[in-house]
DNA sequence: CCTGCCTGTTGCGTCTTCCACAACCGATAG
DNA sequence: CTATCGGTTGTGGAAGACGCAACAGGCAGG
């Protein structure tokens, strides 16, 4: 068996060939879960490459830790509770989840557009908070969501505040296309860091994906350091070159005011 | 091998005896993250009971799917943000942890204690949501435990509220002691769920820990269903029978925000 | 310095354990 | 009442996970 080679279950960066089988297994059903909601052995079987037996093992030994819960008696499978209380063990670590919520929710009222807050993680930027604004009805979920560091408005701030070395390290490779509008010059992309520096704050227009555009501003900890960046986005439509002039200030103010409770002393004033 | 036949891992309730072994060990694995930090290849090792190379493998497929991440090159493990995508699929689902998070952020700071949101979940409490007060140092984090209904301020509320025939079966079955002051006896339990039910909110005092006081009130929806609860919890000397005079009305009118939110037209006034 | 001991890491052979198969069961529908 | 769809379970064969032992760095102390 093993018709294809370098077939991964999901999409899960190229690295090594999965360690332990059924261990990667049980972690793609959870992301399934976790894209689609509700799903049954039998479409979990399918979509794994597995026999329906094998799935449904894989489902009980998740559901023993409560990761996963059944739904009806015989019903098909979701999400459990279990997952919260590691999700409370991982923000417990990140101090700008815990003190920069209140703030993203008031921001998500006022401007009625989803905000994001990111942090840098290995060369990508990772979203680990978000609040939903009252005009988002479709917005998807981006928390854990791993984005390219030069087509999000978050990544261009986090960049432009990083070490030189990671700059030029991103700024030598080369810079994958997302949308037609995706900024792939370096020589481009570094002037956008330097008026993200020299602004304040950084944006980008349809360049992860079409008809998105998001704006984003910088988080700073006690030491000064920028530690994670706040982003609003939302449709281009809505979010105009325009409008950022109204919306850049109030998000920098929310930045600010993350940073001063993260012990940011902030001499704007 | 295999010298002790029914010694589990970890702190995993009764159940089948582990479908896939190395699932169960890998979400073992999580588990002991979750609740130490991090933790070295060696120590799980030992904890898990198996040989060094095969916990290796087993934080190395975790860490595949970015469930975990090391900490420095070649050092100990933690949780990783993966984490946080599956937890944010999950709290999805649950629009208290969404509704509530802002009138428990606030609570908190008012009281001074930490403040918890618990759900009726097969049979226990399990809290969802959980704020920090000022005056709660060291206080641990109780997202995801699953806690017993007759022990808890939360727990006392959810079955005051919930349908007889739980309410039946919690009072038919023995009612474990978990202190010398858990209500153990169901004659006892019965009354003090219709106090709750008469007075609208419940209280636990070192009833499930020497040394800890709660109180609870009731969360409904839009249909007037208890779906949820939220608790005040501190040590007993703040959070003395005096205090609740003050502390209860405080919490229920919380409470009472959180249900207008979900829906729910609180006729009091 | 270099020795000893502590980590995390890797190749290998064996035996465990997981997996595919197929049969089973309960519900739903036609 | 039968067909078909879901989830569930017993079993034999073999894939694959496990323990072993050796390796690779880092750190402390002799």
């Amino acid at each position: 068996m093993g018709d294809e080679p370098t077939d991964e279950g999901d999409a899960v960066p190229n690295q090594a060939p999965a360690q332990v089988q059924s261990v990667d297994r049980a972690l793609a059903v959870l992301d399934l879960l976790a894209q689609r909601g509700e799903v049954g052995v039998t479409e979990l079987a399918a979509e794994l490459g597995v026999h329906k037996s094998t799935a449904f093992r894989l489902v009980t030994a998740l559901e023993r830790r409560q990761l996963v819960e059944q739904v009806g008696d015989r019903g098909k499978y979701r999400l459990g509770l279990g997952i919260l209380r590691l999700a409370a063990a991982t923000t417990g670590r990140l101090e700008v989840t815990r003190e920069g919520q209140a703030v993203c929710e008031r921001l998500a009222r006022e401007l009625g557009e989803t905000v994001n807050v990111a942090i840098l993680d290995e060369g990508s930027a990772v979203n680990v908070l978000q609040e939903f604004g009252n005009a988002a009805v479709g917005s998807r979920n981006w928390i854990g969501r791993r984005t390219a560091l030069h087509a999000t408005s978050s990544g261009k701030v986090l960049l432009a505040f990083a070490d030189e070395t990671l700059r030029k390290s991103v700024l030598s490779e080369p810079l994958e296309r997302h949308t037609p509008r995706t900024v792939t010059d370096p020589a481009e992309l570094r002037r956008q860091l330097d008026d993200a520096v020299r602004l304040g704050w950084a944006a980008t227009n349809e360049e992860l994906e079409v008809g998105l555009t998001a704006i984003a501003a910088p988080i700073r900890d006690g030491s000064g350091k920028v530690v994670a960046a706040v982003s609003v986005s939302g449709p281009s439509y809505r979010l105009t070159a325009e409008s950022f002039i109204d919306v850049a200030p109030r998000l920098i103010a929310g930045a600010a005011e993350i940073s001063t409770r993260l012990g940011h002393y902030s001499a704007n004033g």
